[in-house]
DNA sequence: TATCGGGTTGACAGCGTTGTCAGACTGAGA
DNA sequence: TCTCAGTCTGACAACGCTGTCAACCCGATA
């Protein structure tokens, strides 16, 4: 007895390679494998002496419970499904890991899934994938207009998204940042500067994302009493935003409401190329408040969306459907902030120019 | 049995809500839970007719097989673990999804663990919490300076990391860019531009790859016979990158080798802002190519790294470590390419200006 | 017709754990 | 000392699946 606490305490070598099992552990300290079961699960009802007995043997034998038997056993496998698309977009990379964390702390494991295209095709076999795999409920991220699932695709499962769904689930809660309130606070901050005529980059109409930021900003508009101006779609990327950009006539706009902040860095790009000056010529807002947005040449008005938040929303609401518990609404819109920095500039300032 | 055929032909509505059991569906189809099982499996020797007539009451019944009870069956789980940085920083995240893809391609769900801090107590908590699921191997991404891994602690997992490890494990394969020579060619590339006197903003040099990229750095000075400029550490961030190139001199210097894309867009806005152009007086080469790169006020000079080729390439030895095929070596090292672009120039123009 | 061999099928045990329930043990009170 | 309630402990079945092995069927061959 004592010499094993000495081996313990001095970290013995080498433990077995095969990993011990319950009964392994019960015949070690005398005991039955449902006493075992119960130290290790914590519970009630074992002596003090005997507890720690076993967890001795725990110890010494590197006994680690067999995930799959105690699932099997209780029907719960504490896993969740996540569902994003494969590019290293900012927005859903972003979330990703407070996704984890959040998921961590709360006891469930994360499953990656990507999705090239979210059609519904290949959303449909993602969660084909992640029903096999025993997940317990789903977040379907970033991706992707109005969500077309297939309820019996889903068997019941909870899930959660940043995306409406078009047959009204029973066990769906939407999560997102309220990117309409953002781009009408962005199109008010340029009228507020004396803009009359502003267009916007838009993301990718596919995308829910890009379809409510550009909603917000018709929003805005006609709520200032503006005639919308010109929208050109790009693709999220830099690349996208310096191609919309070479669009936009100087003549027509003063101001350039972008659906993104690598937009935004490719429009400004674009301008400095077209002789136009930012924000002297022409003011942009982006919009995600990357790290970066801060330290470009010409540092980014923006809206920031607060990830973190989401992603640890979007857990809490998953658990609670997860586990039964009564939720209260079944769509979270997040508050956004506008950062205002060096790519706008009050129109007054064009004109005496 | 041609009632049922309608039924299917039509997808009659709700699936049944609790999943059908194997027993279920061999009693549904008259056979034994056996044959089902080899029809589900794809296993050989079941008469056509008795195949079909199964994969019927398969999809009649919504059959999925419970992967907890297939797993403590065959021992297998088709996980693999992924440990990363807590962080949005471009590298680690630009790898994550091609690491999904590849993985799913081999047959395997990927398991995501973050750590915020890569130090030996939190990597020894996330290897435990994956083992605790029953992963197969660990993938090691991004984070972290030599691993300090407990042999005890892996229990002789198959492991993936992009940083070396300090106790050479067996079941371990290294698989990285080759941060050095990509930060050798930086050098020489500014060196064939005429600069003598280049700067370093180095990367958190707790991480394997900043010290990898500093230190390719002082060889490539080395082998061109130049004397070392000063380095400055930063922390990834455009931030940091901002705040070094705040304490560089440009009498000492005439180009800086910074260690990533983000760190350089802060430099260079500092440069600005000191009223020191780039690249006229002073030239500045990044590292990773971030897809916004290109698209800078002043595009930026950069060494580009394949994530895509690395997570796939991670994958595949993880893969064959798990399933013991042979491993050709030990450390793979992916090359690196140099994309010049408008934030480096000759240093003629400099001294002429 | 009897025998053989291959393809096909099913009975049964077992993977490692937890839930149920009955039994054993304990100390307090009569 | 005996009873009783409460605490502790263990035997056993069950979770849903696959591996093993024996049994069966069939046509081909002797």
């Amino acid at each position: 007895m004592n010499d094993s606490v000495v081996e313990i305490g001095s970290r013995a070598g080498a433990l077995p390679p095969a990993t011990a099992r319950l009964s392994d552990v019960a015949a070690h300290a005398g005991v039955s494998t449902k006493t075992v079961s119960r130290v290790v699960n914590n519970e009630p009802n074992v002596r003090p002496q005997v507890r720690e007995r076993v967890m001795l043997s725990v110890v010494t034998l590197g006994y680690r419970p067999n995930a799959a038997a105690r699932a099997l056993v209780t029907q719960r496998t504490h896993q969740i499904g996540l569902i994003t698309t494969a590019s290293s977009l900012y927005g859903p990379t972003a979330g990703l890991f407070s996704l984890e964390q959040a998921a961590w702390k709360a006891g469930y494991a994360l499953t990656l899934t990507t999705v090239r295209e979210p059609s519904e095709g290949e959303l449909a076999e993602a969660i084909r994938y992640l029903l096999a795999r025993g997940v317990e409920g789903v977040i379907i991220s970033g991706a992707t207009g109005v969500l077309h699932l297939a309820p019996s695709a889903l068997a019941g499962m909870p899930v959660v998204s940043t995306s409406p769904v078009s047959d009204a689930a029973p066990n769906h809660v939407v999560v997102d940042t309220d990117q309409s309130m953002g781009a009408r606070a962005a199109v008010r901050h340029l009228y507020d500067l004396g803009h009359r005529r502003i267009a916007h980059i838009a993301g990718p109409l596919s995308w829910h994302a890009a379809v409510q930021r550009r909603d917000g900003w018709l929003r805005g508009m006609k709520d200032a009493g503006l005639e919308p101006g010109p929208v050109v779609e790009g693709d999220w990327s830099a690349k996208s935003g310096h191609e919309a950009a070479f669009s936009l006539d100087r003549a027509e706009v003063t101001a350039v409401f972008v659906a993104n902040d690598h937009m935004a860095m490719g429009a400004i790009r674009a301008f400095t190329e077209k002789g136009i000056q930012v924000p002297g010529d022409m003011s942009v807002v982006g919009f995600d408040d990357v790290p970066e947005a801060a330290y470009q040449m010409v540092p980014l008005t923006t809206v920031r969306q607060d990830f973190v938040a989401g992603a640890e929303r979007s857990v809490r609401e998953l658990v609670q459907l997860i586990e039964n518990q009564p939720i209260e609404t079944t769509s979270i819109y997040l508050p956004t902030e506008l950062i205002v920095r060096d790519s706008t500039a009050s129109v007054i300032a064009l004109d005496t120019a």
